[in-house]
RNA sequence: GGGGGGAUGCCCGAGUGGUUAAAGGGGACGGGCUGUAAACCCGUUGGCGUUGCCUACACAGGUUCAAAUCCUGUUCCCCCCA
């Protein structure tokens, strides 16, 4: 464990948002330390999604952190709590789950997880293993710690009420059985995105009622998507994956508006404070071109996911798609059912449309070319020959097998 | 339990008997300008081999030459009173 108190606090406390209460972490850092026991660090995912992104990737890179310093993170998968659906940030009710789709939800996620954390400091549980034993009058103890008003602060909740949206009671019972799981694995600190502020806090109140010492709730800011307004969710269409090949990777940051830059570099590389605040100057300063600085941050992410040769070769295939208008080098191959065929069909048929009707827009919008010849006619009959290269606006391509 | 209001395209939202595949905005997509950035400009945004036809305004029926618009029932949501 790393023995120097300062360096320790400067660590955990980099890049996050809120420390609530700082004094209390210095306190239990000062502790672990002394006694060489690593503290327990809470962070619970609800595993709703197959798929990790660069946002989930967020505080995960911070747990590592935590992991290098010495510290150990229990990583809660929250197939109980799945089955409500957080409310946080939340406009509407979300769909519940079944238990299936949680499993193998849980399963691509802890195996994409280890791609950041490391293994040997990090303890999986399940929080169904505690709370589906609880019956109705533990429940009504637990619920009857938390006031009704204390709960409509919530922004979300509030704002649904006013806005005559439903909010289901279950909903209102999510803070509180996160807050129970903190209970559970005696937690020193739980670490989430700033949306989580309310529920880790509830963590707090329940661990001290319980007799326990409260954990230190620490946040991490949320990431914004490549959409440049909402934050990154798969649902929202505006997110990086991490298991994306490193083309796509690399064309998706290169999409994000200049504004989030510098965000990404700190939330999504390992670059140092120091080395990013001199490329925020050098923008600033317009010593640096903005374009060239978002190619090494594509480049810094892949690298991490990948490595520093694949995200050369990304690069390199990006230039050569969008820079000289070339045909990318690896394209789907699709059979085609007849070598004479009408256009509209074809685009159909090749899945580069998907109606006659968005055929035909896409063909009067002059966004259609075959061997990078520009088709315009909507009644034309084509004649088609293995080989030849279909394609639909910058990015969209196909290969006649 | 009683009374009232509402449900429109991906989303928000206009439309209260015919000229409405449904205004307007947002989003998305395509084009231009660029650095696949932002901003801005233009176009598209139900289906169909498409000057036409079909399906659509919660669902199911009905009135009418004609219904998103009127009537009845169903479902869901909201509000007020208890």
């Amino acid at each position: 464990m790393e023995k120097d108190l300062k360096a320790q606090q400067r660590a955990i406390t980099q890049r996050t948002v809120e420390v609530l209460p700082l004094p209390e972490l210095k306190r239990k850092i000062e502790k672990a330390v002394k006694a060489n026991k690593p503290l327990n660090v809470k962070f619970g995912v609800d595993p709703t999604s197959p798929d990790l992104h660069l946002g989930h990737a967020v505080p995960l890179n911070k747990l590592r952190q935590l992991q290098d310093l010495g510290h150990m993170v229990t990583l809660i998968i929250g197939d109980f709590t799945a089955r409500i659906g957080d409310p946080s940030g939340k406009s509407a009710t979300r769909p519940q789950l079944s238990e299936g789709e949680i499993r193998k939800h849980a399963q691509t996620y802890t195996q994409q997880a280890f791609k950041i954390l490391d293994k040997d400091q990090t303890k999986v549980v399940y929080n169904s293993s505690w709370l589906s034993r609880l019956n109705f009058n533990d429940l009504i103890k637990m619920a009857a710690k938390f006031t009704v008003a204390r709960l409509m602060e919530r922004d979300d909740f509030s704002k649904r009420f006013k806005e005559n949206t439903p909010i289901g009671l279950h909903e209102f019972l999510y803070p509180v059985m996160q807050a129970y799981d903190s209970v559970v694995i005696k937690s020193d600190i739980e670490l989430g995105g700033t949306d989580q502020i309310f529920n880790m806090l509830a963590g707090r109140d329940l661990q001290e009622k319980d007799g326990q010492e409260a954990q230190v709730v620490l946040t991490v800011p949320l990431l914004v998507g490549t959409d440049g307004t909402q934050k990154m969710s798969k649902s929202l269409g505006n997110h990086v994956g991490l298991t994306e090949p490193p083309k796509e990777m690399f064309g998706k940051i290169m999409s994000i508006p200049d504004s989030l830059m510098i965000d990404y570099f700190k939330l999504c590389t390992r670059l140092t404070d120091e080395e990013i605040t001199k490329i925020e100057k050098g923008l600033k300063s317009g010593k640096l071109h903005p374009g060239e600085e978002k190619r090494s941050l594509a480049k810094h992410i892949i690298s991490i996911y990948y490595d520093r040769k694949q995200a050369d070769t990304a690069e390199a295939e990006f230039d050569k798609v969008f820079k000289e208008q070339q045909v990318p080098s690896d394209i789907t191959e699709v059979k085609v059912s007849s070598n004479k065929m009408w256009v509209v069909k074809l685009l159909v048929e090749t899945g580069l449309a998907s109606s006659n009707g968005e055929a035909r827009r896409a063909i009067q919008g002059n966004s259609v070319k075959l061997n990078s010849k520009p088709l315009d006619d909507v009644n034309a009959e084509i004649d088609i020959k293995s080989g030849d290269v279909l394609q639909v606006g910058k990015r969209k391509f196909v290969k006649i097998s």
